[in-house]
DNA sequence: ATGCAGGTCCTTT
DNA sequence: AAAGGACCTGCA
């Protein structure tokens, strides 16, 4: 037991203006899953690093622990979200709602792998249900953190997926998703992947055909990790959710019984460059809005 | 209790 | 190419 210093705390303590942002909003729009609420914040962790963070005024955040200094980063802060805006369709009054709804939400960047390995055990599973499943994986296979007197966990290494097999990985809660998860962690590890080499490629497409040859990833889950974690923010993932919602707002545009790759093909052309931004109002309002 | 949930894969037409 | 069924598990 080491005791702190007068001013060690205050050493890996920040403050940070923001603008447009809304934290709460961010860490429960179903990008990320692991966060949990200490005191008027959230502790988890980023990478390795352990890190509180707390919105105390609408345009400020204050973080501690030693992940602080990579919370800009990893909240998107830096996003120029009011270019964003302006590159949305004009005249969109569905989109346009959902902005109002919620203006502060960002796009995550989060590290590659956990994002990858999370979205692979999301599959048909409620937003709760993926939660229980990554917090019970950091648990029991990922380095113990603490942060404020409160313990959290890092996102297991594939190389340690990879050791723990499908067994222990299946007795975490996610069913089929086991084999799935442990593939993915075996082809990373041996290194006949490389998610650094991902993402280097230039091309959105060519990155999209890399990420679906892994086993349980298909067109959604490939999306998603394009978009949390490789920073690929014109990705438009198309669940259940936005499928429902395009249907039905723009049902004109579409026709009546368009198949589900003409829903995907009318979104990545209709919202434009940032369609990450507008599939994750779109997706948050049809969750947490009026009326649904 | 039976159905369904942030999909994907495999098989059959 | 397109449609249909299976798949783990937990919660309503």
């Amino acid at each position: 037991m080491e005791v702190a210093l007068p001013g060690a705390v205050d050493k890996a303590a920040l403050s940070i203006p923001v603008r447009h942002f809304d934290l709460e909003a961010t860490l429960d729009s179903g990008q990320v899953f692991h966060w949990q609420r200490l005191g008027n914040g959230f502790a988890g962790a980023i990478g390795e690093l352990p890190v509180w963070m707390a919105q105390t005024g609408e345009s400020v955040l204050e973080v501690s622990g030693p992940g602080a200094p990579a919370v800009a980063g990893y909240l998107g802060l830096d996003h120029p979200v009011e270019e964003i805006w302006r590159s949305f369709p004009i005249g969109d009054a569905v989109l346009g709602r959902a902005l109002a709804f919620s203006p502060g939400l960002r796009i995550l960047r989060q590290p590659a792998w956990e994002c990858l390995a999370t979205f692979i055990t999301s599959s048909l599973k409620q937003v709760a249900q993926i939660r229980r499943i990554s917090l019970a994986i950091r648990a029991r296979f990922g380095k113990a953190l603490n942060v404020r007197g409160c313990d959290v966990h890092a996102y297991p290494a594939p190389e340690e997926l990879a050791e723990a097999g499908e067994t222990a990985l299946r007795e975490c809660g996610m069913g089929y998703r086991a084999r799935s998860l442990h593939l993915a962690a075996l082809r990373l590890a041996a290194n006949e992947a490389s998610l650094d080499a991902m993402a280097a490629i230039e091309s959105d497409e060519e990155l999209l055909d890399e990420l679906r040859r892994f086993h349980g990833v298909g067109d959604k889950i490939a999306n998603c990790v394009m978009l949390f974690g490789f920073g690929r923010l014109g990705s438009f993932p198309v669940d259940v959710w936005i499928e429902r919602t395009l249907r039905r707002h723009y049902g004109k545009a579409l026709g009546e019984e368009a198949p589900l790759a003409r829903v995907r093909e009318f979104a990545s052309g209709h919202f434009g460059p940032y369609g990450g931004y507008a599939q994750q109002y779109l997706f948050h309002h049809a969750r947490r809005g009026p009326g649904a």
